[in-house]
RNA sequence: GCUCGUAUAGUGUAGUGGCCCAUCAUGAAGGACUCUCAUUCCUUCGACCCGGGUUCAAAUCCCGGUACGAGCACCA
């Protein structure tokens, strides 16, 4: 046996098993009932990331088959692609809506019926329940096929009502696995007043596949080659592979991903969300407090910066908590270099500058990257703008200008060139400056710090670091909205 | 209650029996550079949940405990 080598850090994600270069199909699958959050970023990373690794395929996948609990928004089927899209770098290669895939449901759902491993069950939910705690079988279970073909017929006909009956598979009351015994395939829905806000879908279909059902039948009709998924969703795969047993189907292989945890935010859900933005406690989707894929990206979080930060987590089966601030150094990194520096005056105080001084200033755009160019400041008309807060501090030096000492009203110059210690703060000359407005959203609320800004060109969307405060998002010319210090 | 899963520095993460008195990042502290509390660079700090067992050897395997999380929906 020779020595191994020094063990090197692995970086980027674990190897993908049983995996072949040009073979591997991976699907990133939402509940279209919001456009994509934070917590989304991370399926469609892992899995995109794979993808384009292994050169294999990205299906992203509209698991919209609930009309009722979590009903589809009809823009997220518009606004979930681009975002995507966005996140990724580029387009997935497949798109699939469930609500499309109900005849391929129906037909493997009496398949099942036919070849005895699925029954219709009018028991209700509760009557159930007993029968799954008990270990006991219902009294539907033992129906034969041609009673399991009349039942369904009577489903689909809406002969029974949502409630009367449901389709399930046939798996073992006794096995040591609640979660696992005789689950729930297929239900009833009132499409009639629930109608599927797809047009084309509507109030067509009143049996409607549940998750467990629907994305196994799915996962196989697209030949997905593995699933990487979070690890709440572990005994769905338990399911999902007793239903693929039954077909002879191999199931794909599975990774999971642990909890997720943001300090800053704690838990939310789109649902919630979606009911918060209807009641008016938000502006909208990108609400730069909610954690919202829109609502980071009108912040000026790039999708670098996010693809980064949830590859770093990897695919550990830890439930996690992470800080706000570890995205931000990743978005730091991306957007430095090129974030113009700005001038930006909270609570401004106006002084008079006095004494000799040049009657004009330069300083860099960047001062790394002096190519960027210059900004002028005019002093002919010598009044300046500081920071309250700095204003106190009496002698300063104005930041790549002049050394100044404070009166009331005044700040008369003492030194061109840097003559001490002083604290060195931004300022701002009137003739370069216009009022405007600083929008934070911290701990939940939004701030608005209104000031005085230095006169600026820069276009919508701009990412530019306020000098001494932190980087921002250009929405117009007189309002930054904050995004990171 | 039943079932399943996880446990490495403040926070994330590498590590699949000897290379580990444990990796990298972030964070904190200090410093260099810089006319920003930015960027960049350097230094320092700081961890294998607890208890048994297997083994010549355990962060790594086994058992028990504890903690945390999830599933047991006619939601996804």
């Amino acid at each position: 046996m020779e020595k191994r080598e020094k063990k090197e850090r692995r970086i980027g994600l674990p190897e993908l098993t049983n995996a072949e270069k040009g073979k591997v199909v991976l699907r990133f699958a939402p509940n279209p009932n919001g456009p994509l959050s934070f917590g989304h970023a991370r399926g469609i990373v892992i899995n995109g990331e794979y993808a384009k690794e292994w050169e294999g395929e990205l299906i992203l996948r509209f698991d919209d088959t609930d009309t009722v609990v979590k009903p589809p928004l009809p823009h997220a089927y518009q606004q979930i692609p681009e975002e995507a899209a966005w996140l990724l770098g580029y387009t997935p290669h497949r798109i699939v809506i469930a609500s499309d895939q109900i005849p391929h449901y129906y037909h493997h759902a009496e398949q099942m019926l036919k070849d005895g491993f699925g029954y219709v069950c009018r028991c209700s939910g509760e009557e159930f329940k007993v029968f799954r705690v008990d270990k006991t079988e219902c009294p539907c279970r033992p129906n034969d096929a041609d009673l399991n073909m009349d039942l369904w017929s009577k489903m689909l006909d809406g002969t029974f009502k949502p409630g009367d009956a449901v389709v399930r598979v046939k798996t073992d009351m006794t096995l040591k696995n609640p979660a696992l015994r005789d689950w729930p395939a297929l239900r009833m829905q009132d499409t009639a007043n629930h109608p599927h806000p797809r047009k084309s879908i509507g109030s067509k279909y009143r049996v409607w596949p549940l998750l467990d059902f629907q994305s196994a039948v799915e996962d196989q009709l697209q030949g997905v080659t593995h699933i990487i998924r979070g690890k709440d969703l572990m005994d769905s795969t338990r399911k999902q592979k007793l239903l693929y047993e039954h077909f002879g189907w191999t199931y794909p292989e599975t990774m999971y991903w642990g909890r997720v945890k943001v300090h800053e935010w704690g838990g939310f859900s789109t649902s919630q969300m979606r009911r918060d933005i209807e009641a008016g406690l938000f502006t909208g989707w990108d609400d730069p407090r909610l954690p919202t894929l829109s609502a980071l990206k009108r912040r000026g979080i790039t999708a670098d910066a996010l693809r980064a930060f949830w590859i770093e987590l990897g695919v550990t089966q830890k439930d996690i908590s992470v800080p706000l601030s570890a995205l931000f150094s990743h978005n730091t990194k991306q957007i430095d270099d090129d974030a113009p520096r700005l001038s930006f005056i909270r609570s401004p105080q106006k002084f008079k500058l006095t004494g000799n001084h040049p009657q004009s200033v330069e300083v860099d755009v960047h001062p790394n990257h002096p190519k960027m160019g210059q900004r002028l400041f005019e002093l002919n008309q010598p009044n300046i703008w500081i920071e309250a807060e700095d204003a106190v501090k009496g002698d300063l030096r104005l930041k790549g200008f002049v050394d100044v000492s404070l009166t009331a009203e005044t700040a008369d110059v003492q030194s061109i060139e840097r003559q001490d210690q002083r604290p060195i703060v931004h300022w701002l000359s009137e003739k370069q400056s216009t009022p405007a407005t600083l929008i934070v959203a911290r701990d939940g609320e939004i701030m608005e710090f209104v000031g005085q800004m230095e006169a600026h060109t820069y276009p919508e969307g701009t990412m530019v670091q306020l000098e001494r405060i932190g980087y921002g998002r250009v929405l117009d010319s007189t309002t930054i909205l904050f995004s990171h210090s």
